[in-house]
DNA sequence: TGTAAATGTTAAATATTTATTACAAAATGT
DNA sequence: ACATTTTGTAATAAATATTTAACATTTACA
């Protein structure tokens, strides 16, 4: 899984912390999904989906073989 | 968090298990999941939604106050 | 250059998702 | 009505997500 959270961050002109405010993680939660490191929920991706007012498609993407 | 899968899962005509087949889960993800009683990984969801060729807006939606 | 803000990283604890197995209930087709 | 398939449900265990706290590193900017 990729995302386009950080870029959407930039977009947005938002911190780590004000995007966990915002969706009501914690901000390593944004820093580790970010990175990366895990899968989020359905949850937090429609809800940054809403923030951002893109797709859950566009913020996030499976890659090959997944 | 609602979601559409059974419906989805009629209009393509495939039981529980075929589904589950199909994006490599346990049939009982695919039942607990379709009885609302948690929310997916947004791998799950985006695998459903690329099978269904739904967004996966439509197949899941946020309810009030989530 | 110094200071504060932002980000990266780690570790531990808790919560949630997913798999597995098994069985009951309901639906389907003959 | 009977047999078969599909669905619901429950318990337990494993894997993974999320929180919290603390500290290190980097970035921005006065």
């Amino acid at each position: 899984m990729k995302n386009k959270i950080k870029i959407q961050r930039a977009i947005h002109n938002l911190t780590q912390d004000d995007l966990a405010r915002k969706i009501s993680v914690s901000r390593q939660t944004i820093n580790t999904m970010e990175a990366g490191k895990y899968v989020p929920s359905t949850a937090l991706a429609l809800k940054m989906a809403r923030l951002f007012e893109v797709s859950v498609e566009e913020l996030f993407q499976l890659e090959e073989g997944e």
